[in-house]
DNA sequence: ACGCATTCAATGCAAGTGCATTTAATTCCG
DNA sequence: CGGAATTAAATGCACTTGCATTGAATGCGT
C-alpha cells in the first residue's frame, strides 16, 4: 500500500532533518565558541542588532524574542542574563508595562555580530548546500 | 546581485530547519515523556529494535550505536546506562573486542518500542506534513 | 475602588549534553 | 616478546535546557 511507502518517507525526512540539525548547529557551535557564543546567543544577538536601528531604539521585549527563538521563557531570561553579564545587551525597564523588559544590544553587542556574522553565513553555506549527505566531498 | 538572494535563501533555510526541528522534537518529547522515553531514547530503541533479530541476536556496539545517532560519545554512553536501569537493554561484554560493549533490546524494552512506535509516527505526521508554517490548520 | 485572575519575567531544581580525562584492552613496531 | 601508541567506553565536570514555581504588575469584573 501507499500508506507504507509514505510512512517510510516521513521517517527519511525526519532523519534528514536530524542529520542537517545536528551536523549545522555543531559547527555552528564550533565556530562561535571562541568568540563567547553560543548559537542561540547569536540568534538572539542577530535578531536583536538586525531588528533595531543602531541609535535610539528601544529594543526588544523579552516576550517579542521569545516568540522568534525556538526557546523556552526560562532558558531565553538565562541567555538574556549572560549576554547582559557579557557587556552585549542591556536590560531596562518598559515604561508602558513595568513587568515587560526591553532588551538592546550595545555597541559592544554590535560589534561582536558584525564579526561573527560571517562566520554564521560561512558555515551555513558549508552544510546546507547539497544533500543531506554529508558534505566531505 | 545573485550573491546576496542565496545567501538570503540560506539564512531562510536554516530557519525553517530550526522550526521544524524545535516543534517536532519537543512535540516527540511530550508524547514519550509519559512512557520515560526521551526522544534519543527512542531513536536507540528504535535502532536496536529494529536492527535486530528478536532472539539470539548479540546487539549492537556502542561505536555502532554511535555512528547512527547524533550524540556524542559520551552522551550515548549515559543513555544507554539508564535503558539498562530500566530493563530495556542489557550491556554485555564483547567477545572478540573486551573493550567493546554489546548492547541488547530486552523484551521488556521491545514491548515499550511497540508501544510507543504508532505515538512516533504519528508526531511526524502530524509535524512534517505540510510547509514548516505552524500546522495549526 | 477592590480583589481575583492573568501575564511578564526571574529563579529553584532536576535532567541531559559535550569536552576532557580516565581506565581497560588491543594493536603496532622495534 | 615488550613497551608505546591507539581505541572503546565510562566518568568528572561545567553548562544549558525545560518544567514548575515565584514575585511583581496589570486588567477585568463587580
Amino acid at each position: 500500500m501507499a500508506a507504507e511507502n509514505a510512512e517510510r518517507e516521513l521517517v527519511d525526512q525526519w532523519r534528514d532533518i536530524l542529520t542537517v540539525h545536528a551536523r549545522t548547529l555543531c559547527e555552528l557551535d564550533r565556530e562561535l565558541h571562541p568568540h563567547g557564543l553560543g548559537a542561540s546567543d547569536f540568534e538572539v544577538l542577530d535578531l536583536l542588532t538586525v531588528g533595531t536601528a543602531a541609535d535610539g531604539d528601544s529594543g526588544f521585549r523579552v516576550q517579542e524574542i521569545s516568540e522568534r527563538v525556538h526557546l523556552s521563557q526560562s532558558a531565553l531570561s538565562r541567555l538574556i542574563g549572560r549576554l547582559e553579564r557579557d557587556g552585549l545587551v542591556t536590560r531596562g525597564m518598559c515604561a508602558e508595562d513595568r513587568r515587560g523588559v526591553r532588551v538592546c544590544v550595545t555597541p559592544k553587542g554590535r560589534e561582536l555580530h558584525g564579526e561573527v556574522l560571517p562566520l554564521q553565513r560561512a558555515v551555513l553555506a558549508r552544510m546546507l548546500t547539497g544533500g543531506p549527505a554529508a558534505p566531505d566531498a
